[in-house]
DNA sequence: GTACCTGCAAAACCTTTGCAGCATC
DNA sequence: GATGCTGCAAAGGTTTTGCAGGTAC
């Protein structure tokens, strides 16, 4: 195994382990397919991966994933809610916005959103097209402190 | 109603119709719905709100948002697949992403993200803490051009 | 030995589709 | 009048939970 994964997966399973989480084979084998995959996975991609496929229940990894995320070793992307979320689009506006983790609040940011240039730059070297881009901060909101 | 409200409604109901869309009273109340909150909003809250509530079907509005998604009217926030992405968090470590609209398909981007500096503003404004932010690029990727 | 974790199974949710009837153009 | 929309109902997927047995500490 590559020694930088190596060391992660070290420095992970250390973690929750001093963390209160024990140190168990999904453990290892879900840690090492986030790791070794540096890209965003769904619950399906991870299950069905090499590493974890028919070795550990879906139920398992899905609550595992919970504890994980609970460490700060692993990350759930995008807002809590497992729904699609929609919003009115006008020509030429563009929102960020602020999500709290806890409650799920969404606010309007209205900022001035330095990642315009950056999508060009994108664009130019990935050869997409149509490019747009989101951006959201999240963190506990004052009420969930 | 509020004149810059209506202004939008009416430029979203006019857009809709000259790309073939009928105007029905459910675009006309979904609209009116997306346009007044100013914040994503999911499937479900949507169909609760006061203007939709019992007015018409979850099918309808279903069908609705996708029809103004094409035509660019409103937005679908977020990954396209319907379930929760997680990725492995190392400390001090951020990534950014570019997704492809029609495929799905996602690559991890390697820039330098100019966020940071924004994230303690938005930190200190908010009344927000533990901060953290994401940023995604969509298009189409050169696959599905 | 105790507390936590895992598997299997089932429930809970949200999204998506079929179809017949109705409204818009 | 033709085509697109709507409602109702049911199907498809993903996420969540209950419980009994197994495993790490």
């Amino acid at each position: 195994m590559d020694k930088e994964i190596q060391d992660r997966l070290d420095w992970a399973i250390q973690t929750c382990s001093e963390r209160g989480l024990r140190r168990t084979k999904a453990m290892r084998e879900l840690l090492k397919v986030l790791i070794t995959f540096q890209k965003p996975q769904t619950l399906a991609d991870l299950c069905e991966s090499d590493g974890l496929c028919n070795q550990c229940d879906r139920a398992t990894v899905f609550r595992l994933l919970g504890r994980l995320v609970g460490k700060g070793v692993i990350r759930k992307l995008g807002f809590q809610e497992r729904a699609a979320y929609y919003i009115f689009s006008y020509p030429g506006e563009h929102n960020d916005y602020l999500v709290c983790t806890d409650c799920g609040k969404i606010e309007t940011l209205s900022i001035k959103c330095p990642v315009e240039t950056l999508e060009k730059e994108v664009m130019a070297s990935s050869g997409f097209s149509g490019i747009y881009h989101e951006l959201e901060f999240f963190g506990q909101c004052p009420a969930c402190l």
